[in-house]
RNA sequence: GGAGAGUUGCCGGAGUGGUUAACGGGAUAGUUUGCUAAACUAUUUACGGGUAGCCGUAACGUGGGUUCGGUUCCCACACUCUCCGCCA
C-alpha cells in the first residue's frame, strides 16, 4: 500500500509510474487517485475540527468531575444539561472521521506499487527486457522427448494418475524422479543456508488477513484456493506465511537485514489456463518452490535485490542450465513490486523459455500493509521496512527441463551438484521400459 | 466436537465509571564519572497542526450501545489459551 502522504507529495511521479503498468487505463483509475487526494484533504479538515471539538468536550467532562468532587452537584447538573445536546455532534464527528478513513484506506489498497525508474512501460511480457544470457542453446541431433512424452513411456511421472486422484494439474512422481524432486528441494535449501538465509517451516493454510497484508487480495484473489468452511486460503507462494511472520512488528535496525528461506508447496487455481503452456509440469495447481525473502532498511533494499539475483543466478549456473535474466516491464509486474527480475530456463524440446524464478523488491509497499517497521537506534522515529521476495527455485520447472535437456539416448544424466542429494548419477531408460 | 478462562503500550503485568493507564523490564537520549558499570531524569503507538520548542486527539481484541465521561457496565463478533474427547 502506498502512503497517502506520498501520493500527495509525488502526484506526478505516481501517475507516471502507474502509466508504466497500464493501470490508469483500467476503468477510471485516474479518478481513484483524485479521490484519494480529496479524501486525504477531507480527513485532515475533519480531524482538525474533531480534535478541537473533543478538546473542549473533554475539558467540560473534567470540570463536571471536579464540581462533583467538591460537592457542587447543582452546578454539575447544570453543566451536563447544557452540554448533553452536543453529544449528537460528538458521535457525528466520530463516525464521519472513521468513514472517511475507511474510504481512504479502501482506495489506497487498490493502488499497486510504483515501478522503479528503470522499469519500461509495457502491457505484456512482450515488453520485458533481456538483461543477461547464460549458456549455449545447442540443438542436439538426438531426438529428445518432451517431459510429458517421457512421462508416458517411463511411468516415473504420472499426470493421468494425478488427474484421477485430484483432477488435471496434479501429478504423481515415482521412483528416481520422486527422489530427484526431493533432492532438488534439499539442494536449494542447503544453497540458501550457505547464502546466510535462515530456514523456516511454515503453515500452508492462512487467514484472510494474512493475504491482505502481503497483497494477494485484491490482486490475485481469483488465483487462490479458499476453504469456506474454515475461512482459510491455501498459500499461492511461500512469501505469504514468511512475510506474515513479521506482520505488526517493530524491529531494531540492528536486526536488519533479515534473510529467510522456506520450502512450501504452492496452490494456484489457474482458472482459464489452457493449451501447450499447461501441459505436463509446466503449469500445475500444486507445485513446489523454495522461497527466499529479505527484510531490510530502505537504503539497503536495492543492494539486497542484486544479492538475491546473483544468488539465484549461481544456483542456475551450478545446475548447468541455459538461462536468461529478464527485467519485467510495468504491465507484467506483480501488484506489490517496484522492480522484478525473472529467470527463465530454456527447454530444447518444448522450444520455449520457462520462468523458474521471480525476484522482486516490494520497497515499503508490502511492509506498509504488514505494518512492518523498524526503529533507528539513534533516532526515535519508526520507519517502514523494505521487503523483497524471490523463488530459489521453482522445483517442477527445473525438473521438467532437466528431464528434457539432460536426455541421452540411454538415460537422463543428473547434474554433478545434485548427485550428493540424489545418490545416483543417472536415470536409465532400460530399467523403466521406455 | 464438549466445557471453561482470557485478549491492556516495545515486552511483561496490575487495575478502577472520573485529572496524567499503576508497577516492572528492555531500548534510546541526556546528566554525572578517566572508561565501563551504576545512579538519576526524559522518551517509547497512531493520526493531525506547527520551521521548531511544542500542542491536540485517538489507542486497554473488533464493532455497536448506555453515560456529561467507558479500559471498567451491556450486546454482538473475532481471536488466543487450558481441560476433556479424537488423532499423526
Amino acid at each position: 500500500m502506498l502512503q497517502a502522504l506520498f501520493i500527495e507529495e509525488n502526484k506526478e511521479k505516481v501517475i507516471e509510474g502507474l502509466k508504466k503498468r497500464y493501470f490508469l487505463e483500467i476503468e477510471g483509475m485516474l479518478s481513484i487517485i483524485k479521490k484519494i487526494l480529496y479524501l486525504l484533504d477531507d480527513k485532515r479538515r475533519i480531524q482538525l475540527k474533531r480534535d478541537a471539538f473533543f478538546f473542549s468536550f473533554n475539558k467540560i467532562s473534567r470540570q463536571i468531575n471536579k464540581l462533583i468532587q467538591i460537592g457542587k452537584n447543582e452546578k454539575a447538573i447544570a453543566l451536563y444539561d447544557k452540554y448533553n445536546n452536543l453529544k449528537k455532534d460528538l458521535i457525528y464527528r466520530k463516525t464521519i472521521l472513521s468513514s472517511v478513513s475507511k474510504e481512504l484506506l479502501k482506495n489506497l489498497l487498490s493502488i499497486p506499487n510504483i515501478p522503479h525508474e528503470y522499469i519500461k512501460k509495457g502491457y505484456s511480457s512482450k515488453y520485458n527486457e533481456i538483461i543477461y544470457n547464460h549458456g549455449k542453446i545447442n540443438l542436439s541431433t538426438i531426438k529428445k522427448l518432451s517431459h510429458w512424452e517421457f512421462s508416458k513411456k517411463m511411468e516415473l511421472i504420472n499426470c493421468e494418475l494425478g488427474a484421477k486422484i485430484s483432477g488435471s494439474g496434479f501429478t504423481i512422481y515415482k521412483g528416481k524422479v520422486a527422489r530427484l524432486h526431493r533432492a532438488m528441494i534439499e539442494y536449494f535449501i542447503e544453497y540458501n543456508l550457505q547464502g546466510g538465509y535462515i530456514e523456516y517451516a511454515v503453515p500452508f493454510l492462512v487467514r484472510p488477513v494474512a493475504i491482505i497484508a502481503t497483497g494477494q487480495i485484491p490482486d490475485k484473489e481469483k488465483q487462490m484456493y479458499y476453504l469456506e468452511k474454515d475461512n482459510l486460503y491455501l498459500i499461492s507462494t511461500g512469501e505469504i506465511p514468511l512475510m506474515n511472520c513479521y506482520r505488526e512488528i517493530i524491529l531494531k535496525e540492528s536486526q536488519l537485514p533479515i534473510k529467510i528461506t522456506a520450502y512450501t508447496p504452492c496452490f494456484r487455481r489457474e482458472a482459464g489456463s489452457y493449451g501447450a503452456n499447461v501441459r505436463g509440469l509446466n503449469r500445475l495447481h500444486q507445485f513446489d518452490k523454495v522461497e527466499i525473502i529479505q527484510i531490510t532498511t530502505p537504503d539497503f533494499s536495492y543492494y539486497a535485490l542484486q544479492e538475491m539475483v546473483q544468488h539465484v543466478k549461481n544456483i542456475l549456473i551450478s545446475l548447468n542450465l541455459p538461462f536468461r535474466l529478464l527485467r519485467l516491464c510495468g504491465g507484467d509486474m506483480g501488484f506489490t513490486s517496484a522492480i522484478t527480475y525473472d529467470f527463465e530456463i530454456y527447454s530444447y524440446t518444448q522450444n520455449q523459455w520457462l520462468e523458474v524464478s521471480s525476484i522482486s523488491n516490494c520497497t515499503n509497499f508490502q511492509s506498509n500493509r504488514l505494518k512492518l517497521r523498524y526503529k533507528k537506534t539513534n533516532r526515535g522515529k519508526t520507519q517502514i521496512c523494505h521487503s523483497l521476495n524471490g523463488s530459489s527455485i521453482a522445483v517442477q520447472r527445473i525438473l521438467a527441463v532437466l528431464l528434457e535437456n539432460s536426455q541421452t539416448s540411454k538415460s537422463i544424466e543428473i547434474p554433478e551438484t545434485l548427485i550428493p542429494y540424489t545418490g545416483f548419477k543417472e536415470i536409465l531408460f532400460s530399467s523403466y521400459q521406455i
